[in-house]
DNA sequence: CATCCGGCATAACCTTTGATATTGATCAGT
DNA sequence: ACTGATCAATATCAAAGGTTATGCCGGATG
């Protein structure tokens, strides 16, 4: 099932399994697209939202240089740029980090399913506000640490969350992010994360090769990350 | 009309005269609450949601000192915690800036709405999703600027938005924030918040004293604060 | 095969911002 | 009228992070 990672993990906000039906017969089409590809550009009308199925995208802003600021990173079972749904238009850029499968929905297909399925729509808005609560801990993230907690605090939540959907298990999982990338994320230069990813595998408490994220000591990475994951909304803090 | 104000200024979003009724009639109550009082605390379960009708709220996280990063200032109009509904409960704590004037809608209220007017619903979507686009320009706001640039673009921001519900003009506005209060919408102190806004005002750009905000110069804090409204989805851009 | 480029690593130096302290003004409460 | 908060303003010093430069490595490309 193309699907089948939607919302999975959510406890009770993840899918019945007529919903999961509804939403599988609403796929248009299954796309791959290559790493580095720009997917939506920020200010196109957008007729179709993306769920991701395998690999990792981010959305991004760009500041007047050019110099990005990564302001997410999607995993598989994200629905992309549902936001672009009632918006119809986005205002910012989706890019592929690593190569990657998606699921396209057409909007009017997406408009069938508010008026047929409120109870699945009300999952819909969910899973979107998912991703404010997101911005919301990065806001924080950004505002309130320092160098080491903002890149350890990111490697939390990934984990977190590849956990859900079964891609992550001992701390360990594979993300195709640069170190640049990284720092694009946590509003730092790359210069910077290499010294931090330095003191952080100094602590014995992550070591980051080759795309392979490997968490040496969990609590007390959280403990330097200030990670709380309630703000996931997971099974576990139901 | 208590609820006139919603998405007020948004051009193809604003509500149809029918669903201001919709709305209006759904409001159960019109509270008054005291400057600085919480209204909303992190993991509590939640049965309303409450629409901004006079004053200024923010949402806020605390890190584990307890210093605040605010991750949202609202003002008159916004759907404060309509996040609340399809989420059940909150990741972050809400409290009041000045005294505030809010109706609350009963969630049951809320759901009767999204099983009849999906049209509505969709609009209602669309306020919460305009959250999660201000939620990133902070992300950008916080990673890639600099401390007079922050405070420029928290300026830029509210002026536009306070525009959009005629409570700003000729870039003057009321805001009852504090130097303290910036510094944690910005993710700085006190004290460095002191000395940009002594920067922004020695360069003729805008003062800001007693709550009262007069942007001298729009252009040109526009371009220190790299501030572009699109992200607003306000009637202009649309 | 040679070359180029991007990513990683590290060093030296400099700018921005934080930490701490002090002072004066204002305002609410007693 | 006094007290105690809180806010604003400012100075000094320290720390964090940015900037620039350089070398190395490995994978893509001609």
């Amino acid at each position: 099932m193309i699907s089948e990672k939607f919302l999975m993990g959510r406890g009770r906000h993840e899918l019945s399994s007529e919903e999961k039906q509804v939403l599988e017969d609403g796929i248009e089409s299954v796309r791959h697209v290559a790493a580095r590809k720009q997917i939506v550009r920020a200010g196109d009308l957008i007729e179709t939202s993306t769920l991701l199925v395998e690999g990792f995208v981010c959305r991004y802003m760009d500041d007047r240089e050019g110099q990005r600021q990564l302001v997410a990173v999607h995993v598989p079972g994200d629905f992309v740029d549902l936001h672009a749904f009632p918006m119809k238009r986005l205002d910012h850029d989706i890019a592929t980090l690593g190569p990657v499968k998606i699921a396209c929905f057409e909007h009017r297909t997406l408009q069938s399913i508010t008026e047929r399925y409120p109870h699945l729509t009300q999952k819909l808005w969910f899973s979107t506000l998912l991703d404010a609560a997101m911005h919301r801990e990065w806001i924080f993230r950004l505002g309130r640490l320092g160098a080491e907690g903002r890149v350890a605090h990111l490697f939390c939540e990934l984990n977190a969350r590849l956990e859900m959907v079964g891609m992550a298990a001992e701390g360990r999982y594979m993300l195709p992010m640069t170190q640049p990338d990284l720092a694009e994320a946590s509003g730092l230069t790359g210069v910077h994360v290499n010294r931090v990813l330095r003191a952080l595998r100094e602590k014995n408490l992550l070591t980051f090769k080759a795309g392979e994220v490997n968490i040496l000591d969990r609590k007390a990475l959280a403990a330097v990350a200030e990670f709380e994951p309630q703000y996931l909304y997971g099974s576990r803090g139901d």
